[in-house]
RNA sequence: GGCCCGUUCGUCUAGCGGUUCAGGACGCCGCCCUCUCAAGGCGGAGAUCACCAGUUCGAAUCUGGUACGGGCUACCA
């Protein structure tokens, strides 16, 4: 279906029920739908669909807003930006609905049931019983004259509506982009309900009223819709509305291939950033995950993103979340950004929120020379905390890992070369402590004292950093700064042989 | 039970009847670089395209069935 893409004016609509956190499988659906409207120079609709009151919460609209925000997917229309197709709040919109399905009545659309729910429940076990195939609703009340049915409602009597599916209305024929066709028999439907006995509206009837009101032309959702498609399809053509063309995405797996659960570690967008990714590497991640613009690009900008994106390229087999890719793709994106950029929003928030520095301890060209330093060797944003907490430790505080120490300074030779790191750093005074100075100053060292590079150098990271890893010996004491250099070669001394 | 969907390296995917004994990426392994850790460079292993029939000169690609997984079948969304 390849022109999907070319139509004029498209609009979509992405609409979370605030019952939860905003997950990822319902991030990438609303990537997928921004992305789509953006392609198309389409509208982008938010629609919070709130019908369920006990579930419902105004804490996890203003979650999800905030995720929506986080990941960069502004909405055209919607919540705090309104648009002429409000309200964007289901529970704003009871009247529509009720005006709606007031309308199938009266049109000979949809009917007054008058079944309790202990006789449904009773129909169902006889059909079952019988070994019918269709175990639906046995359309009791479909033949009772309007009128009567109308004075028993006005007499008060509990009722639900259901649509009337049209007795010849053959195959249902579900146009879907990623799908193809998919047939389904209207034999198979039954007589859904679509307003309930206490008078709201149920979801395959809302949501139709809602998407033909606002005019959204293609769905774009989870496969698990696909089944409900053919009904709301009826739905559509009882308003009287054209039917838009569907999208149904798979859904997005844990790595033993279940749905995804706490038991896989994060499942809420809000967990990603706490836990140090990057939006735009979370969005390239997300929408990569059963889309490709080609077989070989992995990492894709949201501006390529926001001009590529089709639904022909769309997979419809559910995909399992790999952690250590979105690893890679965050790495990526920590790595291309400057050192200005990577200081700003990544080292400084991040320091700040670890209360080890709020940006008021070190220069400018400091805190670039850190984030050069730091920026290759992050994967996720929060990994520069562990990395520059030498920095942060009182001299005498410093904890030294115990295997690096033993590995490095507990060595022959060991107090040998840091005797002649200090005599040769001491030289070095303030103004000229630098990276490229401090490896001068050292670089002769190894072939003074008859050793191998890493014999000299590695005492020396030890005893400054605690550990055995870390930047450039360079990099790392211009870091750290001439005195605290000093000092720590000196306390390490006594732990060096 | 009925209806619907899905199935290409461990993972995400390319592939739309021949130029593919299946290409890329992550991960994994090895080598190089190297003061450590990363990064980077180079190379490698890894898929009888779920299975079985069929259509065709020719199928991962089309058709049917089977298996396995999933969804719907609610006065949940």
């Amino acid at each position: 279906m390849s022109d999907t893409n070319t139509n004029a004016a498209v609009r979509v609509r992405f609409a979370p029920s605030p019952t939860g956190k905003l997950h990822v499988g319902g991030a990438r659906t609303a990537i997928y739908n921004w992305a789509f409207a953006r392609a198309n120079g389409g509208t982008f609709v938010l629609r919070i669909d709130d019908t369920d009151p006990t579930r419902s919460t105004e804490e996890n609209t203003q979650i999800i807003l905030r995720a929506m925000r986080w990941l960069g997917l502004d909405w055209d229309e919607g919540p705090e930006v309104g648009g002429q197709f409000g309200p964007y709040f289901q529970t704003e919109r009871m009247d529509i609905y009720r005006e709606a399905a007031e309308r199938l009545v009266a049109e000979g659309h949809a009917y007054y049931c008058f079944c309790s729910p202990e006789q449904l429940a009773a129909d169902r076990e006889a059909a079952k019983e019988r070994g019918d195939s269709f175990q639906g609703y046995q359309r009791t009340c479909r033949g009772i004259d309007p009128e009567v049915a109308q004075a028993r409602v006005a007499a008060g009597e509990p009722h639900t509506i259901r649509i009337k599916v049209p007795e010849d209305r053959g195959d249902v024929v579900v146009r879907d982009a990623v799908h193809g066709e998919v047939v389904f028999n209207a034999r198979e439907l039954d007589d859904f309900i679509i307003f309930r006995s206490d008078g709201t509206p149920t979801y395959n009837f809302a949501t139709v009223v809602d998407d033909a009101e606002m005019g959204i032309t293609h769905i774009i959702r989870g496969d698990d819709h696909l089944s409900n498609t053919p009904r709301q399809v009826i739905v559509y053509e009882a308003l009287g509305a054209p039917t838009p063309i569907f999208a149904h995405i798979s859904m997005i797996l844990g790595s033993d291939g279940k749905k995804l659960s706490k038991r896989h570690g994060a499942t809420s967008v809000e967990e990603y950033r706490d836990a140090g990714y990057l939006s735009d590497a979370f969005v390239n991640y997300l929408a990569l995950l059963g889309w490709a613009p080609d077989g070989e690009s992995t990492v894709i900008s949201r501006e390529r993103l926001a001009r590529e994106f089709s639904l022909d390229h769309v997979s419809k087999n559910p995909a399992i979340m790999d952690p250590k890719k979105l690893d890679f793709i965050n790495a990526e994106y920590l790595h291309a950004m400057d050192d200005a950029g990577f200081a700003h929003d990544v080292l400084l928030p991040q320091l700040n929120a670890a209360g080890l520095d709020d940006g008021t301890q070190h220069d400018e060209s400091w805190y670039l020379m850190a984030s050069a330093a730091f920026k290759p060797r992050c994967t996720l944003s929060s990994d520069v905390v562990a990395q520059a907490r030498y920095l942060y430790t009182p001299d005498d505080e410093l904890v030294y890992d115990e295997k690096a120490t033993k590995r490095w300074l507990a060595k022959q030779g060991a107090r040998a070369a840091l005797e002649a790191a200090s005599e040769a750093l001491a030289k070095l005074d303030e103004a000229s402590w630098g990276p490229a100075a401090i490896e001068e100053a050292l670089e002769p060292l190894p072939e003074q004292l008859g050793m191998g590079k890493g014999k000299v150098f590695q005492p020396i990271r030890v005893a400054c950093v605690g550990g055995a890893a870390s930047p450039g010996i360079g990099e790392t004491l211009a870091l750290l700064a001439r005195a605290h250099t000093l000092a720590r070669i000196e306390r390490a001394k006594e732990l060096a042989q």
